[in-house]
DNA sequence: AATACATTACCGACCAGTCAGTTAATTTAT
DNA sequence: ATAAATTAACTGACTGGTCGGTAATGTATT
């Protein structure tokens, strides 16, 4: 068999571009089928490369599903808070600006799939759990209760049980986000995020607001 | 071995019971492990029974899962599509009703695994998904939807977009109730389901309603 | 004795994880 | 420059264990 000089290589060593394009396709992989029923066969295959190539990053699906949960969200909390630290003015504009950021950077990204995923799989890896409970679920709400104490200091909002609100406040906003990964497949249309936003801060501040303000 | 005329039997034919225990059985280790990681010989023998058994009553895994899911809830849809037909008085009341029953045969309940269960298998089981979107989603929201309407034709409510709204006002429910199956698990306390609910309705109908009203 | 409910032992498909071998890239020798 | 030697990224066939599903067998009930 004459071997084509010209001919492409069958495959290229680029060691420091496999392991983002393997947590990609695994990511993808792991948010449309759950963990259990994602072949790792067709990870390497979404990521172009073989099998064996996987575990020469990753040391099983396991290691290889930490990563992807631990990766990406992290840096979006340390955004949030830093805004928080930062911030001069009223507590309604505070929200409106955490969450629409929120939005942006989670809620309208395949972040979200993170999130729907984290929250199928909990039960099964408590120590991935733990970790993403921590650094995600504290910390984020630690964002909103900020701005609900800031809300009460400044008599914009009533004096109600700080750790509820913040519960009420992100329902709406990590349901509309994993919804999309969920039973929404089953919807028609889509939902139009921007009005939803819209509608979801008039009724979350007017709600919270002290009356007659 | 000798055959002692006392003993036990080694077991008892139950027709009856057995589907409705293996059901049982079935829908805590779904809802605890997710479809996939759920092992058939487990689910039999937390009913007390072998595997062959399980296949006496049900045709498969998949048949099995849907047994869960669709058994159960549509009666609770049920009565509240008729607690709101029959409904005459103010919408805010309407609303608390429909919240505290909800929460008390669902959200309370282990129906709120089955929600939990069928979010995270929706893109698994595209056929159950339908089904319950149609069956429990469509109809759940519709009983909301009312109730927003009832507000604002008597003028209690603001005219809001209503789906928006219904979105709002179910998604603090569900989270809730889904959460004790996912990451409520690393949490060291549990939620206060009654003072909870109670802020939730305050702030709900407080931001949904007209201002100065 | 006959029936139907139940068990046990088994099969085979599937897949995570391994490893001997292959090939691209790099380095050293000519 | 060119080729040979070396390295390390990558492959894909293989294995061992798991688990859904079935068949052969046993036992409670009528």
């Amino acid at each position: 068999m004459e071997v084509n000089p010209k001919a492409e290589p069958r495959w290229e060593r680029r060691k420091d571009a496999r392991p983002s394009e393997l947590l990609a396709a695994a990511l993808n992989l792991f948010v449309e089928k759950g963990f259990a029923a994602t072949r790792l066969d067709d990870v390497a295959a979404r990521a172009g490369v073989s099998k064996g190539t996987l575990y020469l990053y990753f040391d099983n699906k396991e290691a290889l599903f930490k990563a992807v949960v631990q990766e990406g969200i992290v840096p979006v909390i340390d955004e949030g808070e830093a805004l928080v630290r930062d911030y001069r003015g009223s507590a309604p504009e505070l929200l409106r600006q955490i969450a629409r950021r929120w939005w942006e950077s989670v809620g309208a990204t395949h972040f979200a799939g993170v999130l729907k995923l984290m929250m199928c799989e909990a039960q099964n890896f408590p120590d991935v759990a733990q970790f993403h409970f921590e650094q995600v679920v504290q910390r984020g709400k630690r964002i909103f209760a900020s701005a609900v104490e800031l809300g009460i200091r400044q008599g914009e909002f009533r004096a109600l049980p700080v750790d509820h609100c913040v519960r009420l406040l992100l329902a709406p906003l990590i349901m509309a986000a994993i919804w999309r990964y969920s039973l929404g497949v089953c919807e028609t249309e889509e939902l139009d995020a921007e009005t939803y936003l819209d509608t979801y801060l008039d009724v979350a501040i007017a709600g919270l607001s002290v009356r007659g303000a």
